[in-house]
DNA sequence: TGGCAATAATCCGAATCGGATGGTCCTGAA
DNA sequence: TTCAGGACCATCCGATTCGGATTATTGCCA
């Protein structure tokens, strides 16, 4: 069936709420930040208009504190948990981005002193390192956790493209 | 210096112009899909906005056709090329991001079936695949020319980096 | 020579982006 | 007990980005 008006910042909040249950913007948010925006990284302001709009679809419910903070905790519909598993369902083969700053100038490496290029490569052998390590990190935080499996396997897929992309770049 | 007013846009056209000489935002279009599209596409809109403004900043000089298609061609500027080394004398350690549906979907494969995920990693191991070949094609396209060297670094990096994944989604 | 495909440029509404702002709540030091 | 500062939370809005649609020109060849 293919929900056509549902893009990726839909799965992603759709997503989350599935796996941690009823939860503020703010909550989505942090937790993007946590996981997800390490390897895509979304504004925050989409976390807050596209769960609103997801309760306009129908795919989440809304309530809402009546003072205070007002805070609006979404959780997810029948309907929502069929479109995430829709979405699920069809196996994509859009191409990867990787959109690196790093990989642009060594491209025009050519218009550069090879001192410039010298410390381009050792600047991103670095940062991926370091992101190595934060997938590591994420990955030892994921251990033994069964209902995380996926999200592991995802850190083991990015931290071995980093690793490859350091040694590359060294 | 480091001139604020530039994004990774404007280096993508000052690049091209500089290394491919006086070209039209049409070439620059085309050229960005043979190469940089691969790994970080921009709406082509993008090349034709940004050139004019780079023609605006003086960082281009343009010549336009007066009758027919009445063509823009711009070529690059002292200020232009020193707008694109000032650039790569500056090492960024902003992060890559993938951009993958696929390892979206993996993120959240506790809501699939087995079958899916088996299903979206058949997928994405053979997208990585292709997108292997691709790179190598291009490899070996510019092998010999000195003067695309860096180039040819970008698509080993790449090259690896596909490679890395598809092994990983297998 | 006429029609179709490729070339080329532009437009424009919609979606995205992210910085700025402003309010609420909690904590701990005085 | 109070109150100041910092964390928490939400929203806004102008600026950019995006990409599909449209229009016009030119080259090719049946």
């Amino acid at each position: 069936m293919s929900t056509p008006e549902l893009n990726p910042v839909s799965y992603v909040v759709l997503g989350l709420v599935a796996r941690d249950g009823p939860s503020t913007p703010y909550e989505l948010k942090t937790a993007v930040g946590r996981g997800i925006a390490h390897f895509w990284q979304f504004p925050h302001s989409q976390i807050y208009a596209e769960s609103e709009r997801l309760a306009r679809l129908g795919l989440l419910a809304e309530t809402r504190e009546h003072s205070g903070r007002r805070r609006r905790t979404y959780r997810i519909t029948r309907q929502g948990r069929a479109a995430l598993a829709a979405w699920l369902a069809e196996p994509t083969s859009e191409p990867i981005q990787y959109r690196s700053l790093g990989l642009l100038q060594l491209y025009f490496g050519w218009f550069a002193s090879p001192e410039d290029v010298a410390a381009i490569a050792r600047t991103q052998a670095e940062m991926h390192r370091e992101r190595s390590a934060l997938w590591t990190k994420t990955f030892e935080a994921l251990h033994g956790r069964e209902d995380r499996r996926w999200q592991r396997e995802v850190a083991e897929i990015a931290f071995k493209a980093e690793q490859s992309m350091a040694e590359q770049w060294e």
